[in-house]
DNA sequence: TTAGGCGAGTCGTCCGACGACTCACCCGGC
DNA sequence: GCCGGGTGAGTCGTCGGACGACTCGCCTAA
């Protein structure tokens, strides 16, 4: 047991037993330390845990706070890892993202408020008149993440956020195929956004798992492709492939 | 621009840049502190907080590595959190188990082996005949754990894993209501090995979802239940009502 | 050849100090 | 009386040095 785990124990065990409630305030470090018996060193560091997890919020000069504990708060520290990831784990992210993102269609299809519906159109459009990446990025952002916020569980939407956070997947734009990824893309938005104006969750659930397979197609063709065309290897009976932009 | 983002940033970049591949060690603490200018304290909370997401590993005596960067791995550091978090976060949590666990289901029933189906049933057995509760708590996590490394996509497995840390949810066993759910628990897992048993992905699926839905629903119970019963608020098209649950 | 010791290298922890920041309190001006 | 700014105690951020614990390659001796 290094002092680290007994500081990092006791912070959680301050916090699990309900000690000190979402929002509070720590004794100071200096207080903590000895309670535990640790250095202030060891004790920083079972803090930078806690805080990387999104469990507590250290303020400079205020003291350490217990945070809201609110997932989507939580799940939002993974986007300094998302960067790194290699594109073998991007896929398995991707995958993530496809079953996630279309059930949150789904939902936000069943709920939809005719203002969602107006700006998803509109969002299409400027999409399609887009020139520059960047800003076809974050309109590509915007579009998906008022779909998940209007999905009703925040947890997902933040982590779609995450997953799409590496707006890496972009770069396919600048490929030989760009074109017609691009096209596809528009395509894959006009059918979410129709789908989800009809009230339709089944429809909606679809073209959005569509969307993302199309995403996953082409990210996986830039894999060094060790073996076999991952066409001929689908991953699963959900994986359908992308109408109108298999070769 | 504080110390500890400088080492950190200097961390992240050392990995993006590929200078230090996956399992390689990173040069002492000594040394990285002078190439980033910062103290060794700084050094090692920005090489905690690396750690504690999964990037990076740190041996006592050996050194600093970059780990696999697998997002299993990563996904895992999750678990220290989960058990922290409020009823409201936990049902968040428990929707994106039933979507994700009941599309893991739909590609184990894809591609199961006939020792799969042999094990689960084997497993639904013992957890009918249990009667230690801790004992039930592990063949259930055996059940589902099964289920989604059959699934085939590792994250998901994982992911699924630290949801389901909190086997806390079996505390509802010991509740009123212990015994209709003990029953409605044991055919919801008979159904989903029957489903898979019959390679129907469809089915599979469904009987994962209303099996975790009936989780959902005796959880939301537990809530303080602010205004309105939980039932009469369905939070989805695919919030099925479990089968013989309801009272 | 091999088992064991040994020592250099590295991380884990502690201590003391000082600067930076926050916040509540106090005081003077209006 | 009200408001604004100064001020000081409290707290976190960072630094430097020190020492113990652990790992691992090397070397010695059986």
């Amino acid at each position: 047991m290094t002092a680290t785990d007994a500081a990092l124990g006791g912070l959680r065990a301050m916090i699990a037993s309900g000690d000190i409630a979402p929002g509070q305030r720590f004794p100071p470090e200096a207080e903590l330390c000895v309670r535990f018996g640790v250095s202030r060193s060891s004790l920083r560091e079972a803090a930078r845990i806690l805080s990387t997890l999104g469990v507590v919020e250290v303020r400079h000069g205020s003291g350490m706070y217990v945070s809201r504990l609110d997932p989507a708060d939580v799940v939002r520290g993974f986007s300094l890892t998302v960067d790194l990831l290699p594109l073998e784990g991007l896929l398995q992210l991707l995958e993530i993202r496809r079953v996630l993102e279309s059930h949150a269609s789904a939902q936000a299809a069943a709920r939809a408020s005719d203002e969602l519906v107006t700006r998803l159109h509109a969002l299409a459009d400027r999409m399609e008149a887009a020139v520059d990446l960047d800003e076809l990025g974050r309109l590509d952002r915007a579009f998906h993440e008022a779909i998940c916020d209007a999905g009703g569980n925040p947890t997902v939407s933040s982590l779609m956020e995450v997953f799409r956070s590496r707006g890496g997947h972009y770069r396919i734009m600048t490929s030989d195929h760009a074109d017609p990824v691009r096209r596809a893309s528009d395509a894959g938005h006009r059918a979410i956004a129709a789908a989800i104006g009809r009230r339709d969750p089944a429809a909606a659930a679809t073209a959005a798992a569509a969307h993302v397979a199309q995403t996953e197609y082409w990210l996986s063709r830039m894999k060094p492709a060790p073996d076999a065309d991952p066409v001929a290897a689908p991953r699963g009976p959900e994986r359908s492939d992308p109408a109108g932009v298999s070769p």
